[in-house]
DNA sequence: TCCGTTCTAGAACGACTGATCGAGTAGGCT
DNA sequence: AGCCTACTCGATCAGTCGTTCTAGAACGGA
């Protein structure tokens, strides 16, 4: 019944990614991206209500992407009703090495997670539709952590949480990041890493917080 | 002769480092700074030459901070004439724990180099002077990167250099970057990522540039 | 005491930001 | 046909940014 769209939604988000894919977040503002789109500031504030609901709308479907793709590799390791410890490693490294196989897939959209920080990027005054849908895809990326952590340890208390998502986020976020073109496979690093990383247990809470071992 | 000056500019690189601390690059500001130090704009101005100016200053001071702790780590673990592997590796977790010592004397220097990166922090227009000193720190920085590859492996190709940086730089920035309270010890997972990375040698050129192994 | 130099203070400038507004337009519905 | 709603558009708002400018204050030397 409503006169239809012009500017194609999808295809605003995609070129704000591409603003945002190399550079500062305030590479990224409406009149550029009115600009790279041909919309004016007012649709797009017609179409997304404000800059910060735009940007968490980006990072959602960033997020989701992300989160799918996490959730298909750890499935794909983790098939086993009770995993052995190798297929629980496994596991991880293919968690962690999601954004690897994401920058195949959408090399602007991965560039967006690995060059941005949501904490960062977007901030707190969002619609409760929106706010809703980030807390979702945090709570499942949470979830696949203790997952990851059940299978390597038996536990998910803070400090096993921890070593997972420094292997799963910190980490390859790290190693992925995009510089001068890359001579070595970031996956395979990231696998590796990650490999010293589970070499040995976290420290157990009753050991104090402090990670027993090197250094 | 002169009028002495009444601002201290270390201090006011201080605050400059408190305001980029926890915060985006736009959170130092001139008019934000002078209201932090109490200086007018325009000392700033006489005092920086240009906001970029003072940033360039800002990580300068940092960098050096840096790479100082970072060469005392080196040399102390490579003090041998002919350093066996294990030297190396030693001196390479050495190296890739130097934020997290940095980070016990100097906390808002650490996060300073750890929130941002220089590339998005600094621009290009500075003095003559002060890009020296940067690229003078920057060579120093790669000159300590070689002398890690060349314990660790008798090589200093570009894929053994990528390694090395990996350990040094991207991970330990990645893994000591300031999140909520930590429970685990940075430094050590710094220490276990980093032996996981240097478990098997990089690829050789020949190798055609992509890393065997895992993954 | 006056001069030259160096520094400080704060107003002012132009550019750019996110956001808002009213007018106009295009389609489906009755 | 006429209306209603959703959308688009350009102009415009107030605010902040980095920077420049002007006036004057604080010093050592003559």
């Amino acid at each position: 019944m409503p006169r239809p769209r012009v500017h194609d939604l999808d295809a605003i988000l995609d070129a704000a990614e591409g603003l945002l894919a190399d550079g500062p977040s305030s590479a990224l503002s409406i009149r550029s991206l009115a600009e790279a789109t041909g919309a004016s500031s007012g649709s797009l504030y017609h179409a997304f209500g404000s800059r910060n609901e735009l940007l968490g709308r980006l990072w959602a479907r960033a997020a989701g992407d992300y989160l799918g793709e996490l959730r298909r590799g750890v499935d794909g390791a983790l098939d086993d009703a009770r995993p052995d410890h190798a297929a629980a490693v496994a596991a991880t490294v293919a968690a962690a090495t999601t954004l690897a196989r994401l920058r195949e897939a959408r090399p602007t959209r991965a560039r967006l997670l690995v060059r941005h920080r949501r904490d960062e990027l977007v901030g707190d005054a969002l619609s409760p539709a929106l706010a809703e849908e980030l807390l979702g895809l945090q709570r499942g990326l949470d979830d696949e952590l203790r997952r990851l952590a059940g299978a390597l340890w038996q536990r998910a208390d803070r400090a096993a949480l921890e070593v997972v998502a420094a292997c799963v986020v910190d980490l390859p976020v790290a190693l992925l990041v995009p510089r001068r073109p890359r001579v070595v496979d970031g996956a395979a690093l990231v696998g590796a890493a990650v490999r010293g990383l589970l070499a040995s247990p976290p420290p157990t809470p009753a050991e104090g917080g402090r990670r027993a071992g090197a250094t």
